[in-house]
RNA sequence: GGGCAGGUGGCCUAGUCUGGAUAUGGCAGCAGCCUCCUAAGCUGCAGGCCGGGGGUUCGAAUCCCCUCCUGCCCGCCA
């Protein structure tokens, strides 16, 4: 496989500076590289300065002065302490070009690693529609096992579903006993908004009246005694919820590949099989009342309690307890493991670790954290319906993106319209979304939401709609990759940004930094967009095809980073 | 009380892990640009004690200590 031009070019630079230091009497002489934007590549020479004895200044100096430009290396400069040296353009230029039209949609992905990750994403508590204070993890989640599938892993999104404990007993117990007519029904046609009616109502009765706490609290009973009945009962309920669950996430574009059960973990008995183990480890201990626990102060888990219980006194098993079970079960079907989590998980997340650890797993999940998203009056509830629901915060975006479309478009079809004004408000959420760094707090607020504006995914989509429009109207056209016919800064620039797509993508997988992504896509399109407005392209007589050429690589890159983004590429818009 | 995370122009945000050149980009504001490939665009202007204070360093948004503000956690809940 050919080198990257990047690679080789760094190649050169570090050579050209060892050699240097060595002509001056310093051989083996550490040094680094920096991308920077005084040029293509940078030396600093400011670590140099003790061992040389001699002002980083001087020493950028002398060692410019020892290099004579050769290979990639076009220029050499010095500058307050640096060695600036420019690489070759048209060698960039034309490898770049080249490598995006005859990679077309496999540009950026690369060779497979041969293994397999899990990512855990969502996994919201089906007992209420997805509101926006989670949506988050849908967003966070896929984006990352796009850009790990692009680096070359096999990937598996997976959805856990907690069909066990206290709140889907409400619920369940709500659906079955609460009268269809005595609730608000919602609007939506949708089962978990229906069925969120009758959480909320069950909630509100077991407050207010001692017989139905009792009622619920029988149901559990039945529920941990193992009573396949009830068990069952409630599982078909959480089923149907999830249904509704599973038609928000397809709204923005978010697919699970696999569902796991919680209470499958206690009816195969591996969760009991936990609870044995882990009574034998040195760490373990009973309560006076019979609850099992597994003391992890030497796990570094500081506060005022440092048990993790693993057994209530009946001795039933806990959450905590058959997520070991879950994460054992992941990782005999995967080598790494990920899971999108909220901060409020921070702590079970560090306790899983350590038990697992106890258990004598080897590896460990990696956790991802993300913060929740409140709103400008507070944090949402799904029980008190202080919520903005994903669902509705799709429609709001969808139908804004429908007025802007109708009114600059009289040409289109309302089928067309219609579909296109989908893509856009999915486009413009999860991109809202994946921009932020996700252990930032985040306030939602509707106009930064449905902002259609510069750093948003409708600026990306309608970069991608020119790059289409351009090439539809210029029909067929011989690629041409002569690099002395694009020399405009702004063409430059843009092979540039076309040129970096590979390593954004590793970023955001590979360190899971899943916010550069967008940051690189709105790049790529604003670089877009200064050469659309600078250079004329469909009328350039001699350079024509060149910058055709330089138009379809860049609808091929932003095509691969809306992919990876979950965002659909309208043709036009 | 303890732990974990965040604090960067009016608002949102990159950079912090791995210390270096004039701190990234956007929104809102102001001024320009459609007889030409989609103006959801482009150009320019204005706006910053990088929460505060100490320290380390030739050099700190970045590392260390202290402190303030915000969020989250410290269940025999899930």
């Amino acid at each position: 496989m050919k080198m990257k031009v990047q690679n080789q070019f760094r190649d050169e630079v570090i050579t050209a500076v060892g050699n240097a230091l060595a002509k001056m009497g310093f051989p083996d002489t550490q040094f680094i590289t920096e991308v920077s934007d005084m040029a293509d590549l940078a030396v600093p020479c400011f670590t140099m300065s003790k061992g040389l004895r001699m002002p980083p200044k001087d020493i950028a100096a002398k060692i410019a002065e020892n290099i004579v430009p050769s290979g990639l290396i076009t220029g050499v400069s010095a500058l307050n302490g640096y060695i600036n040296f420019t690489m070759d353009q048209n060698v960039l230029v034309e490898a770049t070009l080249c490598d995006i039209i005859e990679k077309g949609d496999d540009y950026g992905t690369l060779p497979s690693k041969g293994k397999k990750v899990n990512v855990e994403h969502t996994s919201t508590n089906p007992t209420g529609p997805i509101h926006v204070g989670r949506a988050r993890n849908p967003v966070i989640g896929d984006t990352l096992a796009r850009c790990l599938k692009r680096c070359g892993y096999e990937v598996c999104t997976e959805y856990y579903v907690n069909d066990v404990g206290k709140q889907v007993v409400i619920l369940t117990w709500g659906v079955t006993n609460i009268p269809k007519g005595s609730v608000q029904e919602e609007e939506r046609d949708k089962t978990d908004h229906k069925l969120v009616a009758y959480y909320r109502k069950a909630n509100k009765m077991m407050e207010e009246d001692p017989a139905v706490q009792e009622q619920i609290a029988e149901m559990l009973r039945k529920f941990e005694a193992g009573d396949k009945e009830t068990i069952s009962h409630v599982r078909k309920t959480a089923e149907v919820m999830l249904d509704g669950l599973k038609e928000t996430l397809a709204g923005i574009n978010v697919t699970l590949d696999r569902y796991t059960w919680e209470s499958d973990f206690i009816a195969d008995g591996s969760a009991r099989a936990i609870v044995e183990k882990l009574k034998t480890s040195e760490y373990a201990g009973q309560a006076d009342d019979g609850a099992w626990y597994l003391d992890l102060k030497a796990f570094g888990v500081q506060g005022k309690n440092t048990k993790f219980t693993f057994t209530r006194a009946d001795g039933t098993t806990l959450y905590t307890t058959r997520d070991l079970a879950y994460h054992l079960n992941k990782f005999s079907r995967s080598d790494i493991v990920i899971d999108v989590l909220g901060e409020d998980q921070k702590l079970g997340s560090k306790q899983l670790c350590s038990a697992l650890e106890i258990l004598g797993c080897e590896k460990k999940p990696e956790p991802m954290f993300y913060s929740f998203v409140s709103l400008p009056e507070g944090k949402m509830s799904t029980r008190k319906g202080v919520v903005v629901y994903l669902d509705d915060l799709i429609d709001e975006a969808v139908s804004r993106a429908y007025d802007e479309i109708k009114s600059r478009r009289s040409d289109m079809s309302e089928e067309k319209m219609r579909e296109v004004a989908r893509q856009i408000g999915v486009g413009a959420i999860r991109y809202n979304i994946v921009r932020v760094s996700p252990e930032k707090q985040f306030v939602f607020k509707w106009e930064d939401a449905l902002n259609f504006d510069g750093n948003s995914g409708p600026y990306l989509q309608y970069v991608y709609a020119r790059t289409c429009s351009m090439l539809r109207k210029a029909g067929d056209f011989e690629p041409d990759y002569d690099p002395s016919k694009l020399t405009d800064e702004f063409e430059i620039k843009l092979v540039h940004s076309l040129s970096r797509f590979e390593a954004a993508i590793q970023v955001s997988g590979e360190q899971k930094r899943v916010n550069m992504l967008p940051a690189y896509g709105h790049e790529v399109a604003a670089a877009f967009n200064q050469f659309y407005a600078a250079v004329p392209v469909l009328a350039a007589g001699e350079s024509r095809n060149s910058r055709l050429t330089l138009v379809e690589c860049t609808r091929t890159v932003l095509r691969n980073v809306l992919s990876c983004l979950g965002m659909e590429a309208p043709e036009e818009m």
